[in-house]
DNA sequence: TTATAATCGAGACGGTACGTCTTGTCTTCAG
DNA sequence: CTGAAGACAAGACGTACCGTCTCGATTATAA
């Protein structure tokens, strides 16, 4: 029933012009508990064993209540995560470029980490196993952070303080790819020394 | 490459001083049929809807046969691709450090293309949501291919033809991040251009 | 008989003061088509081919809603059984022992012809393989008939019509035992004759 | 290949004149393996428990070799019963007739107490569900003890020492009734007292 | 002595059903 | 109209046995 108008997890911002439709109100603690529990739970015993039923379980809620907000699991996570991790990412602008991408690339990496990290390993693992999750997925995590990256390092072309023959756009997928592939593949460390190593291969020396 | 490790019985790894067991020998043909079906579904149906059941009707064989010889789908898949791709990416030592590592990326993107860019992307998802699999992965897959780029790059290094800063091992994750992110995330086409950019940025201007 | 024992929540014995629990409630309509279906593939399969899968299958149901509901394929058939069967046998006391005895063995006989004495016949057998099931049996349809024949005598026994030596209880071993043995054994026919000379050798000449 | 001389349980006696065939004899070892380890898994787990596949470990042969004498594991456990207790029901013929229905009734009564009992209650289970199973049930264990003690009432009922109304045939069928009965369903004791009984009962008072 | 034939233990094979689990939907009553 | 509760249809999971087939090894007869 009417899931078509206020559904998806950004927009309690909305609810001051909501024309104040009858019935009784979507449950903020009920929100929050769910939130809370698939986070707590992917923690506790890994994404495989992590179910919506086991998720409305923990959190005290119907099974339903939960399809009535989110698509699946995937998406209370990803909901659940940017709540987690909604500004741990600032874009600074200090005029010294590396200082900024440095600053920007160690926060990446800081918010990388478990359970954090966990959380985004997930979510790309359901990214390529549902299409319809993946889209959402870069749309709401994935493109933001490439945008914010991709800010920053335009202002240094501008300044041709980039490497030479890197553009914006192939730096940002060098920088994000070895973020990832570190996360996904080798589960290095992301340390700031890889940050400043990273910084310096993406700057004119 | 082909099951060694899983089970004492068939171990044709010992070709030489086979102990000639009892009992009727494994099934090639099963075997090749199973190989075949997994990858046939999941062009077919994607990885979400490829099924164990679903390999083993398609293959003609019960599903004992497949679980017989892989601990799951993902396993079958990861035996698939590596028949298919064996000898896609050999390693070049022409002397030209630039010319050896543009022609092992540029063969390594071509291999990364669907199909078997599915299967690669299936069975890095895996790897995230199966812990067990995902060390099966790294050593039979992830492994050997950034051993292979390691020593092409230790070759640059020792002749002083890396990038400044760079150590081989980070410019492994660099190449392979790069590849691997566009695989999942950006979707962007992987192709001879960036190889070749690639190349420039990891080796001394 | 309608499976109030298994579960605690739906508990439908407490017919007077339900204490009207939330959540959908047990499907009426899936509840006969299991019922029907097991008895109509009992019939045209017989029991060795009767199988879970195929009474959910027939009944157009998940197998899940027969394994909440029932312990296996027999508890089904005995339901079934119970259904169809409930009031076949009622017990005469017309104050004539004779006649009295003769009525309840002819319909009892009567009860135990094809379709329903194959069932009879099945659930003997799964009563000796699964003990637990066995007790059931009993509980449910073998110790109310045996009660209802005990009693019959025990009336004839006390007008001291009951020949010589025998006890009402093993005169009702005497009769369902060449009613069972002759089901399981002989399959020789049960008929009115056979219920006369019965009668003729349980009373007194 | 080539089964169809050789085989069958009870035909060992043929083998003066089998016309000598080439290749290795049946392993009267394995043989008695086989039917001793049906009666024991048999004892130790029930008939629900017992497999082929544990009979032949259980014994130290393989299951081909099971399948290559008996249809399955049910006449191997016929075979191993008609083994323990070929002999224990002696025909008597004193001339007093109710002293040999009773000797006879004993024997019978006694032979069928665990964990002989289990193995004909389990015998009887099979016969109903499998119907091929059950003619050869009848025909090597039911139908000789009935053609005995029919052997036995012949006599009385020529000597008009049987009572009224009863034919031998339906006084057998009242005495196994009673036997298995008890077996099947009650599993009440089956003492000499009750053979005692029941031979009042079948005779002339 | 050699060929042929049947058995043996072992164990993989194609199948079928098991009983469990999870998904996403539907239905009930209470707020 | 939402929320918790929980039954529903659907279908895959991984396991257990079924009865058959295929091995090398062994044991017999017949040439």
């Amino acid at each position: 029933m009417t899931e078509q108008a206020n559904r998806g997890p950004a927009d309690p911002a909305d609810e001051t012009s909501t024309p104040v439709r009858p019935g009784r109100r979507r449950s903020e603690e009920s929100r929050r508990a769910i939130l809370a529990a698939a986070y707590e739970l992917l923690d506790e015993a890994g994404y495989a064993r992590l179910t919506v039923e086991g998720i409305a379980a923990r959190a005290g809620t119907g099974k339903q209540t939960v399809y009535r907000w989110w698509p699946g699991k995937a998406d209370v996570l990803l909901e659940a995560l940017t709540v987690h991790a909604r500004r741990h990412v600032p874009l600074p602008d200090t005029g010294d470029h590396a200082a900024d991408l440095h600053a920007f690339l160690a926060a990446t990496f800081a918010a990388a980490t478990p359970p954090t990290g966990d959380a985004l390993r997930a979510l790309m693992a359901e990214a390529q196993i549902d299409p319809a999750f993946g889209a959402r997925f870069r749309d709401t995590l994935l493109n933001p952070r490439r945008e914010a990256l991709g800010t920053l390092l335009a202002r240094a072309h501008a300044a041709d303080a980039l490497a030479p023959q890197l553009t914006p756009a192939t730096a940002v997928d060098l920088a994000f790819g070895l973020l990832w592939y570190r996360l996904l593949a080798t589960r290095e460390p992301l340390d700031d020394r890889l940050a400043a190593l990273l910084t310096r291969t993406l700057l004119r020396a």
